[in-house]
DNA sequence: GCCGTTTTCGGCCCGACTGTTTTCAGTCG
C-alpha cells in the first residue's frame, strides 16, 4: 500500500518543525509547510499524480518537492528529514506537542536553558528559568506547566484514522505470506476507539517463522522491542510514527477465541468470564474449557462460536466496554447498531466558497456517484475571516446559486440544500441575520473561538444559540481533539436539555481529527432522546462518504439509526425544521407544505410569497402561491400540495412521554405499604435499589437497557417503579443513571 | 524551496489572540 497523502504532507510539517528549531531560513520553512498544504489537498494519491506527470506542473510544487515525495514514496522518508532528525534530539521534537509551544520557542528554550527533553523543560519552568528568557514570562512558565500535564495525560495515544492506517498496511504486507491463513487488527482499533494506544495483530498461521521475520523487517518497524527466540508466539515492535506494535501468532482452530480476546476491552473480557464461571465455563485466548477438568470443548475458530457457547449473540466490537453489553445481549436487547448504508445523507461541508477544496458541482458530483440522497452545503460564516467566511451578501448569492443550481437538475437522485455553519458568537448570538438563516434549509451553528470561556458562559452561549430557533444543529459540540485538545469547559447536559426542548440535533463530526461528540457522549444522547447529526465535515471532494469516524463514535454510543437525522428522508427533518421555525415566529406560518415533484427539478423547493427564496420542504401560502413563484425548467416543473405541517415529530425520535393521569394512578396504588407485609413488592424492591448510592452496577444495567429501548414496557416493573417516583419516567431515569454514576 | 521575471535574484499569507512590552514576537487556525 503506498504512503498517503496526508503522510506525506506530515512529513513536510515536521521537515519544516525541524528547519524551524534549528534556526533554518523561514522562507524554505514556509515553502515546506505550503508543500504539506498542497499534497494535503491533491485530488488524488501523490504516487498516482506522480506517475501520470501531474505533479510538477501544480504551482508550488518543485523539483526539490518532487525529488523528495520520489525518496518518501520509496522508503518513507527523505534525505533531508534524516538529516533534520539526526540533528535535533527526539526530546526537543516531543516539545512541540505542547500547546502553546512552537518551533522558535523550542529553539530558544533549547539554546538559552540547555533543555533537550520535557522533564528538563519542566524543571525549568519550576526553577523560574523560562522568565529568565526574553519576551516570556511568568504566565509562559505557568501555561508551560499546565501543558505538560495535558501532555503526559495523554501520551502514548495515537488518533484512531493514523493508527488504522499503519495498522492496515501491517496487514496488508502479512496477508501475502502463503503462511498466513487469516489476519485482523484487534485491540482498540477493531472497538474503534478514538485515541489508540498499542496496535494489535493477530495472524492465524501453523508456520510463525516467515511472519515474524517479515514483520520485524516491515518498513513502518523503527525497532524490535520483544522477539526473536524464546519468545514464542508473539513479537512487539516500535514503530516509526512511535507506536508499539504487537504480533499475536495463532493457530487457525481457535483464531475466534484469540480475536476476542485480544479484541477485549478488558472490562468486557472480565464479564465474559465471570459469566461463563457462572457456567461451569473457562474462557480464555485458546478456547472455551469445562471448568472442571479444564478438557477442551471449542477451539472456536471464529468468534460467533465464543459468544454462541455462553448463549449469547455475537456483540459488536464497538460496544465492548463492559457498559452493558452482556445484559442486554441476554435480554436479546443489543441496539441495532446504525451503519453505513443507513445514512441518507450528510449534513456538513464547505465548499470553494469558505475553506473548502471543492467547488458546489464538485461537491453534488461526489456526493451523488456516493449515492447520497441529500446533502447540504454548510460554510462558514463572516466571523471566521480565515476560512474566508460568508457574509449576509455572499450566503444570500450561495443560496440562490444553489437553487438554481437545484433547478437545473443535473443530478435528480440528489437534493442539494442550502446551509451555512454559522459561527456562535461569544455572547451566543449568531453570526449572521436570522431572517435570512430562516431562509436556508439547515443551518449548523458552532463555536470555533473565543473557547476559553467559563463553563458557564459557554454553557449559556450555546444555549442561547439552540433557543434562536433557526438552528437545526450545534457542530462538533464539545470542540474536543482527542489526544490533541481537551473539550472546551461546557455543561452539555444542560446543553443537551435545551437541545431536546428545542428539537435541535447534535452533531457527531466524523472529521479523524474531531470525533467529536465523543462515544459517551453520543450515548447519553441517545439515552436523552436527542437526535444525532452524523456528519463528515468534508472540506474537499475526496472527504466525502467518510463517515467511518463518526460512526465509529455513534456506534460506540449505542445509537440507533432511528436517532440519527440523517438516516431520516429529507422531509422528515424539514417538516421538524419548519414546525420549530414557526413555534418561533420566524417565518412560515403558511398552511401547507410544497414538495416539487417533477423529474428534471426533483427535490428542487419553490420560492414563496413576495418572490424570495424558500427552503425545501418551506411552508407555502397555498398551491397557486408555490405555482406562481416556482422557478426551473419553466412549465415542467411541478409543485404539489402534501399535507399540513403534522405537529408530531415522528415516533421513534421522539420519546414517549407519561400521561398525567396515569401518574396519578399508579400513586394512588402505591399508597405506604404497612408494616406487616413482610415480602416487599418488586416494584418496591426496584425503588429501593433505585435510592441506593452509589447505584448497584445491576440497576444501572437495567436502567441503561430499559432506555435504550426507549422506554415504555419493555420493563413494566422499572417503569412502574418510575412513574411512582413521579414526573416524566425517562427523565427520572436519566437523573438516577447520572446521580449514581461519575461521569 | 518556489516563483517569476528584472533571466540571476528578490520576495514570499494573515488575523486574532496572548503575553510582554510601549511596538513586537510567537502561536494557532
Amino acid at each position: 500500500m503506498p504512503l498517503e497523502n496526508t503522510e506525506i504532507a506530515a512529513m513536510f510539517v515536521e521537515m519544516a518543525d525541524l528547519l524551524q528549531i534549528k534556526g533554518g531560513d523561514r522562507h524554505r520553512v514556509g515553502a515546506f509547510r505550503r508543500s504539506a498544504r498542497i499534497i494535503e489537498g491533491l485530488p488524488r494519491p501523490a504516487a498516482q499524480m506522480l506517475e501520470r506527470g501531474e505533479l510538477p506542473k501544480i504551482r508550488g510544487v518543485g523539483k526539490g518537492t518532487i525529488h523528495r515525495i520520489k525518496q518518501m514514496l520509496r522508503r518513507h522518508s527523505c534525505d533531508d528529514l534524516d538529516e533534520l532528525r539526526r540533528s535535533v534530539p527526539l526530546g526537543l521534537r516531543e516539545l512541540l506537542k505542547i500547546k502553546g509551544i512552537g518551533p522558535t520557542m523550542v529553539r530558544n528554550i533549547h539554546n538559552r536553558l540547555g533543555v533537550t527533553t520535557l522533564d528538563q523543560l519542566e524543571h525549568a519552568a519550576k526553577a523560574g528559568a523560562i522568565e529568565t528568557i526574553p519576551r516570556m514570562g511568568l504566565s509562559h512558565a505557568q501555561k508551560i506547566l499546565a501543558g505538560i500535564e495535558a501532555y503526559r495525560k495523554r501520551r502514548g495515544k495515537t488518533a484512531l484514522i493514523d493508527a488504522e492506517r499503519v495498522g492496515r498496511r501491517i496487514v496488508a504486507a502479512l496477508r501475502e505470506l502463503p503462511a498466513v491463513e487469516g489476519i485482523a487488527l484487534a485491540g482498540s482499533v477493531r472497538r474503534r476507539k478514538a485515541t489508540i494506544g498499542d496496535l494489535d495483530v493477530l495472524v492465524a498461521t501453523r508456520d510463525p517463522a516467515p511472519v515474524l521475520a517479515r514483520f520485524q523487517t516491515l518498513p513502518e518497524v523503527e525497532s524490535v522491542l520483544i522477539g526473536g527466540r524464546g519468545t514464542e508466539g508473539r513479537c512487539s515492535v516500535r514503530l516509526r510514527n512511535q507506536q508499539q506494535a504487537d504480533l499475536r501468532l495463532l493457530p487457525p482452530a481457535s483464531f475466534g477465541a484469540g480475536l476476542h480476546y485480544f479484541t477485549g476491552s478488558k472490562q468486557h473480557n472480565i464479564e465474559l468470564r465471570k459469566r461463563a464461571n457462572a457456567m461451569g465455563l473457562k474462557v480464555s485466548d485458546k478456547g472455551v474449557f469445562h471448568r472442571e477438568g479444564e478438557a477442551l470443548i471449542d477451539g472456536c475458530a471464529d468468534e460467533e462460536a465464543v459468544f454462541r457457547h455462553l448463549g449469547l449473540p455475537w456483540i459488536a466490537p464497538e460496544l465492548r466496554e463492559g457498559r452493558g453489553e452482556f445484559e442486554a445481549a441476554a435480554r436479546g436487547r443489543l441496539p441495532r447498531l446504525v451503519r453505513d448504508e443507513d445514512l441518507l445523507g450528510d449534513l456538513h461541508m464547505h465548499t470553494t466558497d469558505s475553506d473548502g477544496r471543492g467547488s458546489l458541482r464538485d461537491m453534488a458530483a461526489k456526493a451523488a456517484a456516493l449515492g447520497h440522497r441529500y446533502i447540504a452545503i454548510t460554510d462558514h460564516s463572516k466571523a471566521l475571516r480565515i476560512a474566508n467566511g460568508l457574509d449576509e451578501a455572499r450566503l444570500a448569492e450561495q443560496l440562490g446559486r444553489i437553487r438554481a443550481f437545484e433547478a437545473r437538475g443535473e443530478f435528480p437522485q440528489l437534493r442539494v440544500l442550502a446551509g451555512v455553519e454559522v459561527d456562535i458568537l461569544e455572547d451566543g448570538r449568531l453570526d449572521l441575520d436570522p431572517e435570512l438563516l430562516a431562509q436556508l434549509d439547515w443551518v449548523i451553528a458552532s463555536v470555533h473561538q473565543r473557547t476559553n470561556l467559563s463553563r458557564e458562559a459557554m454553557t449559556r452561549r450555546v444555549v442561547r444559540a439552540i433557543e434562536s430557533g433557526v438552528v437545526d444543529c450545534i457542530g462538533h459540540p464539545t470542540g474536543r481533539r482527542p489526544g490533541k485538545r481537551d473539550p472546551f469547559a461546557l455543561d452539555l447536559e444542560a446543553v443537551m436539555a435545551a437541545a431536546r426542548e428545542h428539537d435541535v440535533a447534535l452533531e457527531c463530526n466524523g472529521g479523524p481529527m474531531r470525533m467529536d461528540l465523543g462515544d459517551v457522549d453520543c450515548r447519553r444522547c441517545g439515552e436523552r432522546g436527542v437526535s444525532v447529526s452524523i456528519a463528515t465535515d468534508a472540506h474537499s471532494p475526496a472527504h466525502l462518504g467518510r463517515h467511518e469516524y463518526g460512526l465509529a463514535m455513534a456506534r460506540r454510543g449505542w445509537l440507533e439509526p432511528a436517532q440519527i437525522v440523517n438516516a431520516q428522508p429529507w422531509e422528515t427533518l424539514a417538516q421538524r425544521r419548519t414546525r420549530r421555525l414557526r413555534e418561533h415566529g420566524l417565518g412560515g406560518g403558511g398552511v401547507a407544505v410544497a414538495v416539487p415533484r417533477s423529474e428534471g427539478a426533483a427535490g428542487f423547493a419553490a420560492g414563496y410569497e413576495g418572490g424570495e427564496l424558500a427552503p425545501a420542504g418551506f411552508v407555502l401560502e397555498s398551491l397557486e402561491v408555490a405555482q406562481e413563484h416556482a422557478w426551473g425548467e419553466g412549465d415542467e416543473l411541478e409543485v404539489e400540495l402534501v399535507s399540513p405541517v403534522p405537529v408530531e415529530a415522528p415516533a421513534e425520535v421522539e420519546p414517549r412521554r407519561v400521561e398525567p393521569e396515569l401518574e396519578l394512578e399508579l400513586e394512588l396504588e402505591l399508597e405506604p405499604a404497612t408494616e406487616e407485609e413482610a415480602e416487599p413488592s418488586p416494584v418496591d424492591a426496584l425503588l429501593e435499589a433505585l435510592a441506593q448510592r452509589p447505584l448497584a452496577e445491576e440497576t444501572k444495567t437495567r436502567l441503561s437497557v430499559w432506555l435504550m429501548q426507549g422506554g415504555g414496557d419493555s420493563d413494566p416493573t422499572l417503569e412502574a417503579a418510575l412513574q411512582a417516583l413521579g414526573g416524566n419516567s425517562l427523565q427520572r431515569a436519566f437523573e438516577i443513571i447520572y446521580d449514581g454514576t461519575e461521569v
